[in-house]
DNA sequence: GCAAGGTC
């Protein structure tokens, strides 16, 4: 007899194997896909293994103006980019999942995982066949729960199919063909392709963004006054020590008061009203899940959280860390925390901090959890060679693992009310009576104040009264990190797609900016416009109407067609309202669009320089954006940054460019003495539209190109054409 | 060209 175990990734389908049989045998396939074989209860067991989805929707007629009719197809045919490495794993599955007399589904107990493993099996081992189709349904990757899992096997649950394939269906119909429309309505007003695109969780975080910039916008700053004193002081060693003192009033928005405040105190003297010692305790971080990393690489090295994800992901495939896409922020003593610390200790560094543990390993573990994975945390397995960034995120997982055993750091407080006048101030000051975790965990300050020597009843000279005149401010625009936390909080996306999403609002020119994200006016309109046309789509009820609808599906009072059908009809009422007003929302996008692409002023004819992109050449250059009015045209280099600097000659925008990079003005020839008309040599005929060619001359030297320009674009350079004459 | 979701 043989079964075939089909796994949704490489190393839960190594445990598995093991799980089942110690003595499991890695085999690999076509040098790049590892599988098991093994002995079971008399059956010979194959193990193999998808890496995610390997299958992806694709319309059943690329040509369609909407797509409705879509049918599964292997994913490195239809995301060419990036899904590469799916073929050899198809290919596997396809040669050793042929004719078994059983099939496993052993993918992650969740609808993703249930998907992933019914078209594995349907489209690679050629079963639907459920009868011999049996589903392990398991919570963690533990020997114990894996056997159970196997010896306990269920039937698989359709119903949690139809789920998964309804929720992949609604979102291409929402998505895809919302967007689709969105870039015909600019393609139909305005003759130009933009790419722009809408969808169930980029469209929501977008707005979230749109809805802080409203916030900012129309908030209106009040005034007020804070009260401080410097009072003199000596600290307990002697020194001469200011201390800094508040009203206690905090905030004061009556001038008046601020006012009575100060000429009430001024020159009188401060007393030491009370005085009273608190202690307090700060508990070691938790261990990191994928958006705590996330959070903590941008806050501590400003990595963006897509560069995190794809380095934790390279750790992972090195071997050095374990799993990163987890949501838990737990460490099961099952890991063995002993064995780790032993081999941590063979780098001199960390020895330092793991000789200091407490001889009870206890981690600080957090709230959250993940059915499949522990938190993120080293192997073991110390590396070698990382890159700089690599091995700054390397550390910092490292660092901390270790800090989370460690007991908390404690601290003492220093609270103290004085009296001026009969107007209270105070002043607080902490210091830290044992470091504990933080001692290991270098990526925190310690604030360690120094207590002046003071005792109740004590009069202090009072050496400066002020009052500061501030405002109060509108709330922060969110950076990567925070942005990330927001979407986790509102259950938008997944941890292993926020990085991903935010990425394709860059992408997109929807946003800028890293420290704060601004959104350009592209952005607001877009949710401008879908908030006119599908007001879901812009905030979180379409994903909450989703998840409603796909609940009817696993509890059988709706039917996959059913949701699917009605998704339809909704996806068409939208359409049909996106082309009623395809002229208005095309024109106000691009022109959107456009702002943001300014670069200068044009010098022939005042209009905007608007950076471009040319499909025909793939390259970007500047244009004017009275064409075909002005035909005023600069060719860029490739990676050109636009600097805020302005030409001294000529007040065109400085660029850079190149590497290592050089800074020009965008005018090739600014400077150059333009006063006689320069005649281009006539070199020959144009092979494509038989006009002039010309010899002109360019950023990188000589060239020719055709006096028939820009309606014939041909060039080649001055070499081509010597060639084409001999 | 377009989504969101898995994964190397």
């Amino acid at each position: 007899m043989h079964e075939v175990i089909v796994c949704e990734k490489p190393t839960s389908a190594e445990k598995i194997a093991k799980a089942l049989s110690p003595s499991a045998k890695k085999k690999v396939y076509n040098k790049k896909v590892k599988y098991w074989e093994l002995k079971k209860d008399s059956k010979d067991i194959t193990v193999v293994s998808a890496v995610g989805h390997l299958y992806s929707l694709t319309p059943d007629n690329p040509k369609d103006r909407v797509y409705f009719d879509l049918h599964w197809a292997p994913a490195y045919e239809v995301n060419k980019k990036g899904s590469g490495f799916t073929k050899d794993y198809v290919r596997a599955i396809k040669k050793l999942g042929k004719n078994a007399d059983s099939y496993v589904h052993a993918c992650d107990y969740d609808t993703e995982g249930t998907l992933i493993g019914y078209n594995a099996l349907k489209y690679a081992c050629g079963q639907d066949n459920l009868s011999k189709i049996s589903r392990m349904k398991f919570s963690t990757l533990t020997k114990k729960d894996l056997l159970e899992a196997y010896d306990n096997r269920i039937d698989l649950d359709m119903n949690q199919v139809d789920t998964g394939i309804a929720r992949h269906v609604l979102d291409y119909y929402f998505g895809v063909n919302i967007s689709k429309a969105l870039m015909k309505s600019v393609s139909s007003a305005k003759h130009r392709f933009l790419k722009l695109s809408a969808g169930r969780v980029q469209t929501p975080t977008l707005s979230i963004l749109v809805e802080r910039e409203n916030e900012i916008k129309d908030f209106v700053p009040e005034p007020y006054w804070l009260i401080k004193a410097l009072v003199e002081g000596r600290t307990e060693d002697g020194v001469e020590d200011h201390i800094e003192v508040d009203h206690v009033d905090g905030k004061i928005f009556d001038k008046a008061r601020a006012e009575e405040i100060m000429t009430k105190c001024q020159g009188k003297d401060a007393k030491v009203h009370k005085i009273s010692l608190s202690n307090s305790k700060t508990q070691p971080p938790v261990p990191f899940n994928l958006g705590g990393l996330q959070s903590e690489a941008y806050n501590v090295f400003g990595f963006s959280p897509k560069k995190t994800q794809v380095i934790a992901q390279n750790l992972y495939t090195s071997g050095y860390t374990s799993y990163p896409r987890t949501s838990s922020q737990k460490l099961p003593e099952s890991l063995g925390f002993k064995e780790i610390f032993s081999q941590l200790s063979h780098d001199g560094e960390f020895k330092k901090h793991i000789s200091q543990l407490p001889s009870k390993l206890r981690p600080n573990n957090g709230k959250k959890e993940d059915a499949a994975h522990p938190a993120i945390h080293p192997t073991g397995i110390l590396p070698q060679g990382l890159s700089r960034d690599d091995k700054k995120i390397y550390d910092l997982i490292v660092y901390r693992f270790i800090s989370v055993f460690f007991e908390a750091a404690k601290f003492e407080t220093m609270s103290t009310t004085l009296d001026i006048e009969g107007e209270k101030f105070r002043f607080r000051r902490r210091r830290v009576t044992h470091k504990g975790w933080m001692e290991h965990y270098p990526y925190r300050n310690i604030d360690n104040e120094e207590f002046p020597d003071i005792k109740e009843g004590d009069i202090l000279k009072v050496l400066k009264l002020l009052a500061d005149e501030k405002e109060t401010k509108p709330p922060a625009r969110y950076n990567q990190a925070s942005l990330i936390k927001e979407l986790e909080k509102r259950e938008l996306g997944t941890k292993a797609t926020r990085a991903d999403i935010i990425d394709k609002l860059y992408d997109r020119k929807y946003i800028t900016g890293d420290k704060q994200i601004e959104v350009n006016q592209l952005g607001t309109n877009m949710i401008d416009t879908l908030s006119t046309y599908c007001n879901d789509l812009t905030s979180e009820e379409l994903t909450r109407a989703f998840e409603n609808k796909l609940e009817g599906i696993d509890n059988n009072t709706s039917t996959r067609s059913e949701v699917i059908e009605e998704g339809k009809k909704e996806v068409k009422i939208i359409l049909g309202d996106i082309t009623k007003n395809s002229k208005e929302i095309g024109t106000k996008l691009y022109e959107s669009y456009q702002e943001s692409n300014i670069v200068g002023t044009c010098p022939t004819c005042g209009g905007n320089l608007v950076k471009r992109y040319s499909f025909k050449t793939k390259a970007s250059f500047v244009g004017c954006s009275n064409y075909p009015d002005c035909t005023t045209i600069y060719s860029i280099p490739k990676g050109t940054n636009f600097l805020k600097k302005k030409c001294e000659k000529c007040g065109l925008p400085i660029i850079s460019f190149g590497k290592p990079r050089q800074r020009a003005c965008l005018d090739p020839n600014c400077g150059k003495d333009t006063t006689k008309p320069h005649q281009p040599e006539k070199v020959g005929e144009c092979p494509e539209c038989g006009k002039q060619l010309l010899k002109r001359s360019g950023r990188y030297g000589d060239f020719i190109g055709c006096s028939g320009f820009p309606k014939c674009r041909f060039t080649c350079s001055v070499e081509e054409l010597e060639q084409k004459l001999k």
